[in-house]
DNA sequence: ATCAAAACTGAGTGACCACTCAGTTTCGGC
DNA sequence: GCCGAAACTGAGTGGTCACTCAGTTTTGAT
């Protein structure tokens, strides 16, 4: 089993970041060690390696996700999506492949052909939105946020928000880390409750 | 120069819909009836032909923002910006192809070694992003938005919701078009001026 | 120690790739 | 109509690619 995991490893790394056509079977076998042999015996096409990391990237996520509304405990229903959108950017950095993986297109590209592709990025999308979606329902509901405001729309647009500052690092085309406090700012001017005139 | 323009036209599209690496050249050849050498007698390389086309793309994409600010009246500077988000989704959809191209890996991976890419890229996103930050302004100086918002930080938050809706839309993972509404309120709310008591 | 299954190997294969080049056709000014 | 320049051609080239397969090594249960 050390091989196959330590092909996932590199591929993951090398999707991410060189691409999926530019990386060649060649390379990834001169890097982990392993022949070429091998990579089609544990994954049978080079589709297949992509689909194993993508797999392996939603089962993440996830779990990391959980864990994290699972651990903390929150204030007020605006404070949870706040954290949470945090998290997200922290998760963003700490699993900067994965995610820089599900910018690219071509996990999209499979996903028109084959459902299995289909599948994986509906779960992670959806999962992704919905913790979105319930912390602005909490919200909604301890009277903190607007309660007029769509809550799954709202979740995606916000979603957007977020996935937007992230593809912005990864293609170094600004300093997004100066933007945090202004995200968190917009975030909760647009959904904060409309305040009781004194 | 006929042939010329039908190959930048059709490698727009294949470029943008396949990915760069996915386009042969044969492949071109064989849409826009020139000969493979014709292809290489205008643009030298692969890559050159990629340069001209993301020329193209930023001559296109400043040209349109320019006419659209000369020719529109603004109510308020607020309307500025919402009108602004309105004219950046219509032109996403009406340069469909251009807008998808800027969204693919391999503009920004030539624009690390070629320092050509990374003027037209930068020369893009500095217009786009001067586009929503002149109407900030404009904005607080006419009152329609909160004076204590940074100018340029609040343009690169509402470029990213914008530019993240687009790409919801690009991968078909979302009907964008459904959030529309929520994003214009979203906008508004995050950049109204704080109201007054009664 | 034995043995079958699982893991692994790497030279070989045919297809495809970007690019070249020697030659042909088209165009525009006189 | 002539001529040089610009536009265009497409068969050919060397290299790289994903993938195969017949054979070897490792593993683990008995």
């Amino acid at each position: 089993m050390k091989k196959k995991e330590a092909i996932l490893k590199v591929a993951t790394v090398l999707f991410a970041n060189k691409g999926y056509p530019d990386t060649s079977m060649q390379e990834l076998s001169r890097l982990t060690g392993a022949a070429e042999g091998t990579i089609f015996y544990h994954f049978g096409t080079k589709e297949g390696l992509l689909l194993a990391i993508l797999k392996q990237t939603r089962e993440t996520i996830v779990r990391q996700f959980e864990e994290f509304l699972e651990a903390r405990e929150f204030g007020s229903g605006l404070s949870r999506v706040e954290e949470t959108v945090s998290f997200y950017l922290y998760l963003a950095g700490f699993l900067e492949d994965q995610f820089l993986l599900l910018h690219r297109h071509h996990v999209y590209q499979f996903s028109e052909t084959n459902p299995e592709f289909r599948e994986h990025l509906e779960e992670i999308y959806n999962c992704l939105t919905d913790f979105f979606e319930w912390a602005i329902i909490a919200g909604q509901e301890d009277g903190s946020i607007n309660p007029e405001l769509h809550p799954r729309k709202t979740a995606l647009i916000l979603f957007t928000m977020v996935d937007g500052l992230v593809r912005f690092k990864n293609y170094n085309l600004y300093d997004a880390g100066a933007l945090f406090n202004e995200l968190m700012n917009a975030c909760r001017t647009m959904l904060q409750a409309p305040q009781r005139n004194n």
